[in-house]
DNA sequence: CACAATCCTGCACTGTGTGCAATGTTTGCT
DNA sequence: AGCAAACATTGCACACAGTGCAGGATTGTG
């Protein structure tokens, strides 16, 4: 559902965009911890309350909304039939060609996963949209793959592109068409890491 | 450092324990969001305010106190020479020979999961710790595999080791001894998915 | 303009989690 | 056994997270 452009829906992007902005800069300048949901609603010049009808929670606030995959790119996803690991990782290079990123955004959570580790396992967990939607487009491709397995892929190919974001938000060249491709070499460096055990065991 | 069997010690693994029944059962009986710190403090007799010198917060609860790998094996680790994932694995049947696991929890974490899947993130950073310490014995022993390489490989095997134990306890039949080779062979699954793509790409 | 849908907000309330200080238990030591 | 230090349990007060509800304000529609 692309949002209707009607007034009040760019309003309400707007203001989510700035409640997010508000948390980043506080947690950034503070550490997360030490931010109240009452200190964000000021910075974002909203009501306390009002913090909740856009994020079910403080964590929420700081990843903000990630779209999903669009239908066309599932679509066509689902339809073609070259080697599996080579069209996931075309599907969410479209994907993310569509979604744009902000470099600064990343920047600032990327500081804050630095300086908080013990957010890192919960910022994983608000990508498991992402992780079961491409669970479920393995599924769907690969009825030889099981459950289990298409979930463990997922879950993997999410947490690299994840690495790949954060490593080009770093970096002041990398382009943002690169990400994707980062994202499956990493993968497949561990594929053969797996691999390669299995040659010299036999 | 392997508990000093003092009477103290005895009794705080007790109560730990206590408490973990106590959170499981009602959990299971009324659903993870219904049950309140405080009911898990009287279902357990103890005061609400000594839940939290048990565990930082209710969920932490649910998955109880999870032993870390031992100094032994951890050191026969980083000597050995082999093939990675073949030493890996073993250590971590070591390990799960140690630490001796009690299926009846086992099935009712399994049905907590099943019934409420957003807890299931959470349940998986609850394993950080044992996610952590591989990626550092990976590391140790291949300084050739990067830094994220590492940690994206022992996560994926962290994942694998619960899925496998999560199968274990619902088997009437499967040995305890069993519970690591299942977690690579399912690790060598995916290792297969992602190289089958690279050998046809070729 | 009028009417419906949606949004913002204040208020009251439940529950989580922490700091502190008092009181009780265990432990090691002599 | 007796004593002091270490540690465990608890109650109390408190700050903060998050929800339900009901009002008033804004915005979209005809």
């Amino acid at each position: 559902m692309p949002a209707r452009s009607t007034l009040r829906d760019r309003r309400r992007q707007q203001t989510a965009r700035e409640i997010q902005s508000a948390m980043l800069r506080l947690a950034v300048r503070d550490g997360y911890e030490a931010v109240t949901t009452e200190m964000i609603a000021t910075e974002a010049g909203i009501s306390p309350r009002t913090f909740f009808n856009y994020y079910p929670n403080k964590e929420a606030a700081l990843v903000g909304k990630s779209p999903e995959i669009g239908p066309d790119i599932t679509e066509s996803f689902r339809q073609g039939t070259g080697p599996l690991i080579k069209a996931l990782f075309e599907a969410l290079d479209r994907h993310l060609r569509d979604s744009y990123l902000n470099r600064d955004t990343v920047r600032m959570i990327d500081t804050l996963l630095e300086r908080s580790p013990e957010l890192v396992p919960q910022f994983y967990a608000s990508l498991q949209t992402l992780t079961a939607q491409l669970a479920e487009l393995i599924g769907q491709r690969q009825r030889a793959i099981g459950h289990h397995d298409a979930e463990l892929l997922a879950d993997m190919i999410t947490h690299a592109l994840a690495n790949a974001i954060r490593s080009w938000a770093q970096s002041e060249t990398m382009p943002e068409t690169d990400i994707a491709s980062h994202a499956r070499i990493q993968v497949e460096r561990i594929g053969a890491i797996i691999s390669d055990h299995q040659n010299e065991n036999a």
